[in-house]
DNA sequence: TGTTAGCACTCCGAAACGCTGAGTGCTAAA
DNA sequence: TTTAGCACTCAGCGTTTCGGAGTGCTAACA
């Protein structure tokens, strides 16, 4: 039976490891606030809980970490659960709330097919990314911190969201906000609300609002929403099966880059014809600069209005991918330009 | 201008480089059985190809790799796009015709929403894999090698697919074929329909068929279908942000088990109630050993229909996740119960 | 009897070193 | 113009060295 200073112990060198991924030696143990022995005397413990199975060590001299036994332990008997936030229980609700069109599904499918063909990253930036822009918002307390907002399209689509009020902000406050948001937003594509926000607004709020910084991160997270949906990726993984990016590194910024909205559409928005490659540094982009680009966009009434495209790297299989996506392509116009 | 000699030259090293990804030098090129030069001869005009930017060294004493620039020309002057294969033509129109279900949206959703709350990777098993058979098959030929392959299952739905026959075939195989699929398939559960092939059906066609390796073939093709759809990744990605699998090999390993629709049933089949912790080893699969795998499975009727899990490093944050996955499992079984 | 301080020991990981082999540039001969 | 020969370069790999973090053990202390 474990003592209660060794079940304390256990507890705090499985939180720890958890977060930081490092071994966890005595002394470190013993700098803790809540630690009111010494190095030797932890030392002690955890080699009785290693002898039990519940620790381990990566090497003769190295700190301790938990074994498998020790996770067993902890989820079964140290652990209470953490009730979900607010944020958590919303997005599940939502989940089934939101309708998503066929057309999306199709870019969606496209997206993984072009890349299980290729083995290269997809991406695929859909029509309405370019083309809707922002009608009108509103924003309905819901008591509490809790609101809905709603946005309204210039394609008449109706979206709602539920969102977290700043705690600081009054109820005369938000009417302002909201005043100075539809003034100033609508006509936006949907897709810039973001920038837009950061770049233009931020001064306009310091001037009308108490609390200028919670209300900016307040949007920020508001508008997360105009990213949503109208960028389709297929095989993010791919780029692991390419050897110049063994280093994990790499992937990692190159993934990030592709996060952001900003930087998808930089590459993406192309007014050319046919099938158009970019290579390495071409793209301006640092965070892509060995990779290249192909894309080729699809047309409704003779206008672009979205692109698909491949990244890969630089030494890519031109050949091969060059005639998927004009073919794909011509394929997204044709459906396009029947079913509209 | 490039003489001819240069051009070929320029035009073997970047598809050679293509392929292997690593800097050729001039003896590897005089190697080749079209190349008639000796290797110094070779190393002249590297080096001129060198000097006009069309190829680079990794260092001074390296074999060349292709420059930017060389890519660029590469592209616009020695490329011919190979034309598409029949199956990419056939994937790429069968895009347009699938239909996805809202249910199946709803578990794609989940996934990404749950790997998108704890940064892990997300699995649903849905419910299909696990309850409908197969109670028809049909195959249609279209003249030529085409076909069209029908599926009717228990539960009423009709899919159909393009395939390609194998060359070899005969019509009067094909009846015999199809025959012999009935007799044995129907009522084995679509998720299972690869394995029963591989292992019970590969004797039956050695007897009745001329070409039985060829057939085998084509049947592995035609019953990838059987894998599609009804297992929803989210994040795949999420594992390289931890520190435990900085090597992109790892990696690898571990998302090429989760393509293996096998492994993926055997570790989330489950049928205990709330949810359920298997850390390291306890699953039972190699490539999984140092992954935790949280589960909790959803009900119609009372009874497991499916599952929804996340997989990460041992060294999960138990806490936060634990709740997750109870909530929302509870929401899936709740929204069968209320919509069939 | 439980706790603590001190000390010799272990071993990882980073930095420094040396060697090998593939590949180059240059020169001189064919 | 092409080829052979030779001295030179340098990435990559294995080896060595060394500091530091952490241990186990012993002996003293409360």
């Amino acid at each position: 039976m474990l003592s209660e200073r060794q079940l304390f112990i256990l507890q705090v060198l499985i939180d720890d490891y958890i977060q930081h991924v490092e071994p966890i030696g005595s002394r470190t143990l013993s700098k803790r606030e809540d630690m009111n022995f010494s190095s030797a005397t932890i030392r002690n413990e955890l080699a009785d809980l290693e002898d039990l199975g519940f620790l381990e060590k990566t090497h003769t001299s190295s700190g301790r970490i938990p074994s498998e036994k020790g996770y067993r332990f902890y989820v079964d008997h140290l652990l209470s659960p953490a009730a979900l936030s607010t944020t958590e229980l919303f997005s599940i609700q939502n989940l089934f709330h939101e309708k998503l069109e066929e057309t999306e599904r199709i870019f969606d499918q496209s997206a993984r097919i072009l890349s299980e063909l290729t083995n290269y990253t997809s991406i695929i930036l859909g029509p309405e990314a370019l083309e809707t822009t922002l009608k009108h918002l509103q924003l309905i307390p819901l008591g509490g911190q809790q609101a809905v907002a709603i946005f309204v399209t210039s394609t008449g689509h109706v979206e709602n969201r539920h969102v977290m009020l700043p705690e600081s902000i009054q109820p005369k406050e938000i009417e302002t906000l909201v005043n100075i948001l539809n003034e100033k937003l609508s006509g936006v594509p949907l897709a810039e609300l973001h920038r837009k926000m950061d770049e233009e607004l931020a001064l306009v709020f310091q001037k009308h609002l108490m609390d200028h910084q919670q209300a900016t991160l307040f949007l920020a997270d508001l508008f997360t929403w105009g990213r949503k949906d109208k960028v389709f990726f297929g095989g993010k993984t791919k780029m692991l099966y390419q050897p110049e990016f063994k280093d994990v590194e790499k992937v990692r910024i190159l993934l990030d880059a592709l996060e952001e909205k900003a930087i998808v559409e930089r590459l993406l928005t192309s007014d050319r014809d046919g099938v158009s490659v970019t290579i390495g540094h071409e793209n301006g982009i640092p965070a892509i600069k060995d990779c290249s680009l192909i894309k080729a966009s699809y047309s409704f009434h003779d206008k672009h209005i979205g692109t698909i495209s491949l990244i890969g790297p630089t030494r890519m299989e031109y050949k091969r991918v060059i005639g998927l996506l004009d073919t794909l392509s011509k394929q997204l116009t044709q459906l396009f330009n029947e079913r509209y």
